[in-house]
DNA sequence: TTAATTGCAAACCCTTTGCTTCATC
DNA sequence: GATGAAGCAAAGGGTTTGCAATTAA
């Protein structure tokens, strides 16, 4: 039988975090947060309930190019776009494409369940900064 | 002025393995395969050399949900298809799309460089094991 | 009551780095 | 020769985990 999984607190500040931020954090972002309300909650607590919620659907867990994992509270399909200058994460406005998961399982012969598509440059901030370098 | 860069045994060993396999391997089984040919190789050299061939651009490192890089010697743009059960990288032989950036640029204002497309899913091989289960 | 979750700290694992020696240019 | 690169081993840094104590259900 499936474990069972209970609401705590701890899970509560988190998801509320996420889902308050379009930052696309990271999980040491988090835990900074979260300490605002709970002092003395936990890194490995906050890694745990991360690592719950990605696994039951209920965020996104990006890693683009770094060392470390960015999370997204909005588990909705959607595109991202990566400043290589700043490391920020942007939400990409933009339609996912419906068709191209089936034509790679008509071309491969695999079994496509998502995909995922990322965007590399500099964001509009950074160029006004590279410009005076 | 820039450090100029030395053809090595070692580098021309990493290279050669790269070029000579289409399994998207990890830095240990390049070092591995390394050890074969030059059998004190350290994998320190096999990361240095690594780090800076990605940084010429000659080959592409890619890092997409395990917790280490794999490498590809085909430093063409392509797309890729991530086995979740095996942990396969496959390419996938499909026109890249050469609009889409634009388009984000449009879109965003910002200056798109490249773009990663990764498929996720089940390979043909895992597909038969599953059933079995 | 009972078993999932927490805090804490140590362990993990992949990757990087400092330093001396080696070898390419 | 000069200096970029190698080997070795230790350090780094993000993430995971073992264990006793809590706490949600």
């Amino acid at each position: 039988m499936a474990a069972t999984t209970r609401m705590t607190r701890q899970k509560k500040v988190i998801i509320d975090i996420l889902k308050n931020t379009k930052n696309h954090p990271t999980a040491d972002w988090i835990y900074e947060q979260a300490r605002r309300i709970i002092p003395d909650i936990s890194l490995g607590t906050v890694y745990r309930n991360l690592r719950q919620l990605t696994q039951s659907g209920e965020i996104l867990e990006l890693n683009y190019g770094s060392s470390y994992s960015r999370f997204d509270g909005n588990p909705v399909p959607h595109y991202h776009f990566v400043c290589e200058n700043c490391g920020r994460v942007y939400d990409v406005d933009m339609p996912v494409l419906e068709k191209i998961e089936k034509e790679v399982e008509e071309k491969m012969g695999f079994s496509v369940k998502n995909h995922r598509l990322e965007f590399y440059g500099v964001c509009s901030d950074c160029q006004q900064k590279v410009r005076v370098d």
